[in-house]
RNA sequence: GCCCCGUUCGUCUAGCGGCCUAGGACGCCACCCUCUCAAGGUGGUAGCACGGGUUCAAAUCCCGUACGGGGUACCA
């Protein structure tokens, strides 16, 4: 089988699937995974795209057993087999243009694209020619298709297609039948929006003389909030963007496995190599599948968890340096020490900056949420706060320093005003309503900086 | 318009004629735990698009309708 994506800049979410969904049908049936870049259109054969198919395959850890090819460099190969379709008049030369197509149709209210005006006009090759496959005007062609049965298309329904472009370049229905063929592909398995194409490949296949042709399974389309397929213009999908995010490679392999596909026993959250075990095409669903980042962050949150606190800190400060922040009292042993609860509490890496931030930051972060302000004058403003903030800087003068003592302090500066004591003190010293547990990291803060803190926020009540 | 493909809780899915008064997960709500938030636990919310058949029996098979998606390029 092979995974043959067209380079277009980065690669998103939707060829990840179809990319895995090769891999996992590889590893199930013991085939070869072969990458194929799809590069038949000059425009697109930019080498600086390779990388961006191929990096994120790595990361995803879908190694390909084959390849890559590059169509662009076996374009003989197709230029070849259209002469052979030439010769034997199974295609022509059409020298119309698109306004002339569309004024024709109009005229004559032909809805069937190509009209067929150049089939029978034995044109000479010229250098504004292009070539056109001349398609049967009868008969039924088939899609054997292991997700959606046998598809049935008309012949008379397809029109005359291009099959070189004036610029002499072939396109892609060519070198995928010619690339298949050579290739021996048993298995293709792609997005839904390649259904329609498949009858030109295959009567390309026919007309080829290439025996038998691949059993297909186009998979339901990824789609959006607006239920349309997602698309780089409207839906944010670059999978750089979800690992930058701190979305981890094997919530996201295993998230996307679950799109058109479900075990049968219920267990969701499993490793790739487990789900290669239980896939099958046939079992893929047929409607498209809402891309939902919900439950994408819920598998990813749960992956962070599983992560051993070593591996965690180690991927929690290397988020860190990549987006370049260093606060003035960052400490990779605190940080190591932290680990365990962020690791409860962050959904993606990226989540323990404002986890932490309070802990090696000199200055408080700005709330700019406005309701999140509104709830923390709220929980501020209670008639007890100042008193509350003011015992706390009295009993925090020169106590021990350890999480356990600061604790019980705070706790009875509560038992002695009678009430609960934690979130203003809280709100305080890390200038959040919520977060990590407040003492263990607020022991690594000097008693200097919390009672500072305390300071400012009692005076700022007045 | 024409062609192709679809339709199980808001979302992703299990189900492949009787085990279904439809199961799980995400989300949402409540409660428990807890002097924050999470995590965890418990419970709840909500669905077989509609209409005809076939059958002793249909979410499951067939037909139609509605709705949705995809394609309709000298992009892939």
């Amino acid at each position: 089988m092979r995974f043959a994506p067209a380079p277009s800049g980065y690669l998103h979410v939707g060829s990840a699937r179809s990319a895995l969904f090769n891999w996992l049908f590889a590893k199930n049936s013991g085939g070869v995974f072969i990458l194929r870049i799809e590069d038949t259109n000059a425009e697109l054969a930019a080498p600086e795209y390779y990388d961006a198919i191929t990096e994120p395959l790595k990361w995803l850890g879908l190694e390909w057993d084959e390849g890559p090819y590059f169509q662009s460099e076996r374009r003989d190969l197709y230029l070849d087999a259209i002469d052979m379709l030439l010769q034997s008049g199974k295609a022509y030369f059409c020298n119309c243009s698109r306004e002339q197509i569309d004024q024709r149709n109009k005229e004559t209210r032909f809805q069937g694209g190509y009209d067929g005006y150049c089939r029978d006009r034995n044109l000479e090759e010229t250098p504004t020619a292009s070539v056109r496959f001349r398609t049967p005007d009868e008969g039924l062609i088939q899609v054997i298709d292991l997700i959606r049965g046998e598809v049935t298309f008309d012949n008379a329904e397809l029109e005359d297609f291009v099959i070189r472009r004036a610029n002499g370049t072939p396109v892609f229905l060519v070198a995928n039948a010619v690339d298949d063929a050579d290739m021996n592909i048993t298995h293709v398995i792609r997005g839904e929006d390649l259904l329609n194409t498949t009858p030109k490949v295959l009567l390309l296949w026919e007309s080829l003389d290439y025996g038998v042709p691949p059993i297909y399974a186009h998979l339901p389309l990824l789609v959006g909030d607006d239920r349309k397929k997602l698309s780089k213009r409207r839906h944010s999908v670059a999978l750089g963007d979800f690992k930058d995010e701190g979305i981890l490679p094997e919530a996201m392999v295993n998230y996307l496995a679950l799109l058109g596909w479900g075990p049968t026993d219920e267990k969701e959250i499993r490793p790739i190599e487990e789900i290669a075990t239980l896939f099958s095409l046939e079992s893929v669903n047929k409607a498209p599948a809402f891309f939902d980042i919900k439950k994408l962050n819920h598998i990813n949150s749960h992956y962070i968890a599983a992560m051993s606190t070593e591996v965690f800190a180690d991927e929690a400060s290397r988020y860190i340096n990549k987006i370049g922040w260093k606060p003035p009292h960052f400490d990779m042993s605190t940080l190591e020490a932290l680990t365990p609860f962020l690791q409860q509490r962050a959904t993606r890496v990226s989540d323990v900056v404002p986890l932490l931030d309070w802990v090696f930051e000199d200055d408080l972060p700005q709330e700019t949420d406005e309701k999140e302000i509104n709830k923390m004058v709220k929980a501020m403003g209670a008639e007890l706060v100042p008193d509350i903030l003011e015992e706390a800087i009295g009993r925090l003068q020169d106590c021990q320093w350890d999480a356990e003592t600061l604790s019980k302090e705070i706790r009875e500066v509560g038992d002695e005003l009678n009430t609960k004591s934690q979130v203003p003190v809280r709100i305080a010293v890390t200038g959040r309503r919520t977060g990590l547990p407040l003492f263990e990291p607020m022991a690594y803060l000097s008693r200097e900086l919390v009672l500072r803190r305390l300071q400012t926020a009692r005076s700022n009540l007045r």
